[in-house]
RNA sequence: GGUCCCAUCGUCUAGUGGCCUAGGACACCGGCCUCUCACGCCGGUAACACGGGUUCGAACCCCGUUGGGACUACCA
């Protein structure tokens, strides 16, 4: 059996997008599910507008992703000398010939040819000339120019062209670059692609590439076409419509596995399963199961995903993600069993990291500020007797955890007579600052007696100066 | 313009001729839980683009219409 072998080939002209990033992580997992290999492959023969950064930017994407290649990343600007050897294959063999138009006579001659409504094709001025290289001439393919040329996509099924539709493409530029075509063919053969998974942006470029394919003599490959991916105003998502950079994702706090799972069922679909992990998606993704319709990217849902896989992670992995944005907040010190113990209160709450980092920020101030709203609303002299009897019952209790705190609330209640939902405010404010936060208990647990009874504290002398 | 691709709730989708008075998920709206906010649980609103066929029967097959998208370069 043929091993399978599978490529994702982005230009280097910009980030690694939502788009590109699907693309990739199909090609992945067929790889990975066929037990093949999946190759690197940077797309940087424009050099005008390739640069080093972007290439930096798409291989770290791809890492954070968790989509390892097996072999690459290969550039195809250091191999030219390949590009070159094919192409004076197919001249020798007449599947190729020079061509002398110059671009401008070409542009006239679409221009007039879309002015009185026909195709504005190549018309095969130099086809038949048999003219040598010049110092403006360009390779050309010789097309067959009746019949058709078509390929059977793995998701769409055949696909078939008219000859009359196609023209002779540039395989060489006059500087004897190799243009997009003719380098993607020979890179694909000369790398054994088997399976070609790409954007459905792709479709009409498959019958020029079948008929390189064609020319020399070559086996054709599996071609599987993806749906696009929309923005909310169902155009092609771009950066108009927010951060599409992968990188971007990571930045704004979202977790790999999350924008893998999100991307995976975007266009593809396992009965009414939405959860997958690494392992599931693997072994449940199906090339042939693909949609074949556009999918609007939809953040709501990525959010859902990401607090779900927030709620997995544990206190201790979610700490370390967490760290960063911290921070980035300007807590320097941190002390991870202390912030993972933070974590464990706020995982339920948390859609994103950046969102956890900011609701984390009580846990680290020193001192907690109170708004003045909620002051007016939680402290007054009548809160004094509650928040001393709990700061005493507090105190005295021998062992720091929910159970404990509960059972010495229940004290307190009857004591002082007032009910939890009296009293729970004005600590809860004296403990975080806010109105609204993760469970008193959980609080307390996880600020520690410490901490506890010190803003405890505080708080009562300020409601006293008040 | 030409060629090619696509068409189920707002969004992602299940559905491959009878199981569909169309299922799930996100979002939204109610309710329950509750020390606040969440989580969780329960319930609800909401779709087969349109028109013709084929068939005993069509979301599913065929044709057309409409609507979207892609390509149409010495860019990738």
């Amino acid at each position: 059996m043929v091993k399978i072998r599978t490529r994702f080939p982005p230009s280097p002209t910009g980030y690694l997008h939502i788009g590109g990033a699907r693309t990739a992580l199909f090609n992945w997992l067929f790889a990975r599910q066929q037990g093949g290999v999946f190759i690197l492959r940077i797309e940087d023969t424009d050099q005008a507008r390739s640069t080093d950064e972007a290439t930096r930017a798409i291989l770290e994407g791809l890492e954070w992703l968790g989509l390892n290649w097996d072999e690459g990343p290969f550039f195809q600007s250091q191999r030219t000398e390949i590009y070159r050897q094919f192409i004076s294959d197919l001249l020798k063999q007449d599947k190729a010939y020079y061509c002398h138009c110059s671009p401008e006579l070409l542009e006239k001659k679409r221009e007039t040819a879309r002015a009185e409504g026909r195709k504005p094709k190549y018309d095969g001025n130099c086809r038949d000339l048999e003219l040598g290289p010049g110092p403006q001439a360009v390779v050309r393919l010789k097309n067959p120019q009746t019949g058709t040329t078509g390929f059977d996509d793995l998701i769409r099924g055949p696909i078939v062209f008219p000859n009359e539709e196609l023209d002779d493409l540039v395989l060489a530029r006059s500087d004897g670059s190799p243009t997009y075509h003719l380098a993607v063919v020979v890179d694909d053969i000369t790398m054994e692609i088997t399976h070609i998974i790409r954007g459905d942006d792709h479709i009409n470029n498959t019958p020029r590439q079948v008929q390189i394919y064609q020319a020399l003599g070559r086996p054709l490959p599996f071609y599987g076409h993806v749906p696009m991916i929309l923005g909310p105003d169902k155009t092609r998502l771009s950066k108009r419509h927010g951060a599409t950079s992968v990188l971007a994702y990571k930045d704004m706090g979202f977790l790999p596995q999350a924008l893998i799972n999100y991307l995976v069922r975007l266009g593809w679909a396992h009965g009414d399963e939405e959860i997958f992990n690494r392992e599931a998606m693997i072994q449940k993704f199906s090339i042939a199961r693909v949609g074949k319709s556009a999918g609007v990217f939809n953040q709501e849902k990525l959010l859902w995903l990401n607090s779900h896989y927030i709620k997995e992670s544990t206190d201790q992995e979610l700490a370390a993600l967490l760290a960063p944005f911290l921070r980035e907040k300007g807590f320097q010190d941190l002390d991870l069993e202390y912030v993972a113990k933070c974590t464990a209160t706020l995982k339920m709450r948390s859609k994103t990291l950046k969102e956890m980092a900011e609701a984390a920020e009580f846990y680290l101030e020193e001192e907690v500020t109170y708004p003045p709203e909620a002051v007016k609303k939680s402290f007054s002299t009548q809160t004094i007797p509650w928040m001393e009897a709990a700061t005493e019952s507090l105190a005295n209790l021998a062992e720091w955890d929910e159970s404990a705190m509960e059972s010495a609330f229940t004290r307190i209640i009857d004591r002082t007579g007032a009910t939890l939902k009296q009293i729970a405010p004005p600590l809860r404010l004296a403990l975080t600052g806010k109105t609204a936060s993760p469970g008193l208990f959980e609080v307390m647990a996880a600020l520690g007696k410490e901490r506890t009874l010190e803003r405890l504290n505080r708080a009562l002398n300020y409601i006293k100066g008040l």
